[in-house]
DNA sequence: GTGTTTGCAAAGTGTTTGCAATTTA
DNA sequence: TAAATTGCAAACACTTTGCAAACAC
């Protein structure tokens, strides 16, 4: 297998063409499962092994990968986004003292009896934060 | 009873000096049940009662009020806070066509068998947002 | 009168955008 | 070489802050 294969045919299965610096990000977040990056965290990490990608392109480039369903983001804190490479079903805890955002195993949490939408609308997704902090 | 009286009381209870600005805002938030703002919404909604009050004061304000429990601070969109004057245990609705943020009724949904929360933390609270559209 | 609060404008934070230069196909 | 992408800096939206004037007690 040539190396960065997986990569390229991920990013042309979505239609963006596999450019160095896509490419770069798309190993940094799926070489390794759920991760939970904000684009400031990311774009060191790209620093810290000499990617050269300008944060704008980190931006642009994560907003392309949630629209095209390859990253989820998530909304816990107000003017900040992370964004989870963990786009199936599930939930998160969020540390409020440190800002850790990680996943909930599905199977540990349920939600019952879910409530009838607003007339005229239908349910997107559930999504259950819950936050923690550290034991008193 | 004297006329505002009760919000006067309200703020003297939490600490904070009953001015014009803080009765005038606490009236538009709590003379009605569960209501859902934004600064800018309740800045907008002073102006139009010829309420003076600048939006620095109603950002400030609503902190204060947050930090006093009178109202809760709600997360659904990236670069925006809403508060809730509802500060009992609930979850939400939250239209993402036109950004309308609604409760559930507590009875209508149900989270059972919590997750056991990170090693050395305890668990603050657990959002329930149920992101629904426009039926399509 | 003394300390608190307000309002304004300026600063701050995270994010998006316009556009020339570069890269991809 | 034609179209897409990048990087920079400027622009943006929302929120916070410094400080002098106004207010509460």
């Amino acid at each position: 297998m040539r190396p960065f294969s997986k990569s390229i045919d991920m990013l042309r299965e979505v239609g963006l063409r596999p450019t160095r610096q896509r490419m770069a990000l798309a190993r940094l977040l799926f070489d390794h499962e759920d991760r939970h990056v904000t684009a400031e965290t990311l774009h060191a990490q790209a620093r810290n092994e000499e990617i050269k990608v300008s944060l704008a392109t980190v931006y642009n480039t994560l907003n392309q990968f949630r629209d095209a369903g390859l990253v989820r983001e998530v909304v816990v804190e107000p003017g900040r986004s992370y964004f989870d490479t963990n786009v199936d079903n599930h939930h998160h805890f969020f540390n409020v003292d440190d800002g850790v955002l990680s996943d909930i195993p599905v199977t540990d949490v349920t939600v019952t009896s879910l409530p009838t939408p607003p007339a005229g609308t239908v349910i997107d997704r559930v999504d259950v934060v819950v936050r923690v902090s550290k034991r008193a």
